[in-house]
RNA sequence: UGGGGAAUAGUGUAACGGUAGCACGACUGACUCUGAAUCAGUUAGUCGGGGUUCGAAUCCCUGUUCCCCAACCA
């Protein structure tokens, strides 16, 4: 058995604690009880795309198959065709690849068991243990009593065994239409566990299937479904979320009366994030309202979204890994996420200089038409990354933000008389400011010492600011999309009467900045990569261009920014 | 007013009757050619009330609060 901190390759080694799933699992494995067989499955219903949230119970169950020696299936539980789509079945093959989860030859389609599943029907009728019920939907609730109140056996309860198997077979024959029968299971009509109260088996659905086709007009239910997939599958530790709790008696009754493999169910909360909602509805919803661009806008947290963002898969598992499990409620810090992020995108990202908010500076002591080219090291954290070379000249870019006429205290970059050290280049000391009539600064001007080239001075003189540039005359053009939380509550279903999560969207969640420069290295980048603008932050290539052909880089996470983090401790003052 | 779960610093998460620890955040400071990273430090917790015990986050009783369940959804 293979410990899981030995399959921590990216953090240090902890002692061995087991979330309680593991332990549940350590503890099977000891104990002999499924022959040191560990086998799960991770069962996603392709209905919509994998988020966040998906990623904890992926992590998990593909995690413990491998920390324990194990397996996990890949299973797509498309048992409603009225809801389910192909696209989405792609999507998820792709997301959890991407992840860097592998099912080697085990993928598989609740509905490559339909056939199998009807022989089960048949056979629980046979024992007497189910019905086919003619009660609409409508009477199926008023039967089935309340919370409080037990519910009433159907009318048609007592037909006889061969009665059931034959209107069974004409409902799969598409006898009858939508509705117009049911298959129940004779369970407990008084039973606490409102689940238990004959609980619906098969619906009749004359709809077409992504991958049966109109093979199939009756479809089973989940709770029928579910834990016969678990079953044919040898499934030994069926992993759900906490929902499902109330689901497994019933659950652990038709195993029991069918007499077939019976995994155990284990619960466990579902994932919560600040700023975020993650249900499949409310990310549909967003999709389809058109609040965001797709399942893939980077401010979505599905996975599709996050690695447009930029987010890469260590980070997203490391997250998984350091969020744990448990059996209550919890709403994890997005700051948490971020941290997992850069903590990843620090060791792994390149650097490179780019300005998004530019303003001209001008080296006046700086020859008319010369150019140089400085050393510029690629990743500080990594030296086998190398070295590049960075044009620089007479006039360059510098961020409007590095520059302040009458500089408060605190701050440390350009301002006038001031010497900053421009990276890898030169100290400049500015000597001037052009403005235009509006008042906007149009230039600003300095002169450079030649004898502190590469960024050091041979004096010993020290600057308090280091300041990204990009040349003006040899950089390229860029667009940058900045964003911020989706939403403006940390708990965006938190909203006034009448409204809904919607109301609490964040209008800046998006800023586009068209008149970027970024310097040169970068112009052969390709779609998804990484790099880290020194100074401002972690971005991605997003996989389009702009209309005319120049490159769109997606801010993943800011660098962390004391002085921003100043700035607005003085605004709230 | 039925049933099923659960409660540990601001947020997560350990401690399995024996010193309440770790991470994130926040706040100091050191270092720094990224106000990044790194390093050092500070902050702050067992839901309440009873019991059992030499000793309780852990066991018992009791109260409180929160989550889930009455789709022919999953």
């Amino acid at each position: 058995m293979e410990k899981p901190e030995s399959t921590n390759n990216d953090q240090q080694p902890c002692l061995p604690k087991y979330d309680f799933v593991r332990q549940i699992v350590a503890d099977d494995i000891r104990t002999g009880k499924w022959d040191q067989r560990t086998h799960t499955r991770f069962p996603p219903e392709p209905n919509g795309y994998l988020h966040i949230g998906h990623a904890k119970a992926i992590c998990l169950n593909f995690g413990i198959a491998a920390e324990f020696g194990g397996k996990c299936n890949l299973r797509f539980d498309d048992t409603n065709p009225t809801k389910e789509e192909q696209e989405y079945v792609d999507s998820i093959i792709e997301d959890i690849k991407w992840l860097g989860w592998d099912w080697e030859d085990r993928l598989y389609f609740a509905s490559d068991y339909f056939d199998q599943m009807y022989e089960y029907g048949v056979e629980l009728i046979k024992k007497g243990k189910a019905y086919v019920c003619d009660l609409t939907a409508e009477e199926t609730r008023e039967y089935r009593g309340s919370l409080t109140e037990a519910g009433k056996g159907s009318p048609y309860r007592s037909r006889s065994v061969e009665e059931n198997i034959e209107l069974f077979e004409k409902m799969k024959d598409g006898e009858f239409k939508d509705g117009e029968k049911t298959l129940k299971a004779k369970n407990d009509m008084a039973s606490a566990n409102v689940n238990m109260r004959d609980p619906v088996m098969y619906r009749i659905l004359h709809a077409a299937h992504h991958r049966t086709g109109d093979q199939w007009c009756i479809y089973p239910m989940y709770d029928w479904a579910h834990g016969l997939e678990d079953s044919i599958e040898g499934i030994t530790h069926s992993i759900c979320t906490l929902e499902f709790e109330n689901h497994r008696p019933l659950y652990d009754w038709f195993l029991d009366a069918l007499w077939i493999h019976h995994p155990q169910q284990i619960e466990f909360a579902r994932l919560n994030l600040t700023y975020t909602v993650m249900s499949k509805r409310k990310l549909l919803r967003l999709v389809q309202d058109g609040l965001v661009s797709g399942w893939d806008d980077p401010r979505m947290p599905t996975l599709s979204g996050m690695r447009r963002r930029g987010f890469s898969p260590e980070a997203i598992r490391n997250f998984c890994k350091t969020i744990g499990v448990n059996k209550f409620n919890s709403t994890i810090d997005y700051a948490l996420l971020e941290h997992c992020l850069r903590q990843d995108l620090n060791k792994t990202s390149p650097r490179a200089m780019a300005v998004i908010n530019p303003v001209k500076l001008v080296i006046d002591n700086y020859p008319e038409n010369e150019s140089e080219e400085l050393e510029a090291i690629n990743n500080p954290d990594d030296p086998s990354a190398g070295m590049r070379k960075v044009p620089f000249s007479k006039e360059l870019y510098i961020e409007r933000e590095d520059f302040m006429e009458e500089p408060p205290k605190k701050f440390f970059r350009l301002a006038p008389g001031r010497e900053v050290r421009l990276r890898y280049a030169y100290f400049v000391k500015c000597t001037d400011v052009v403005k235009d009539e509006k008042g906007e600064i149009k230039e600003i001007h300095c002169t450079y010492d030649s004898a502190t080239r590469g960024g050091d001075s041979p004096d010993g003189r020290k600057v308090k600011a280091t300041l990204h540039w990009v040349c003006a005359k040899n950089s390229k053009s860029a667009q940058v999309r900045l964003y911020d939380y989706l939403f403006t509550k940390e708990n965006p279903d938190q909203a006034e009467e009448g409204e809904d999560f919607t109301a609490n969207l964040n209008p800046d969640s998006l800023k586009i900045l068209d008149n970027c420069f970024i310097e040169p290295s970068l112009a052969d980048c390709g779609p998804l990569d990484r790099v880290q603008f020194e100074r401002l932050g972690y971005f991605c290539v997003d996989p389009e261009r702009t209309e005319d052909g120049r490159p769109i880089f997606n801010r993943t996470v800011t660098l962390r920014d004391t002085w921003a983090k100043m700035q607005k401790a003085q605004q709230k003052k």
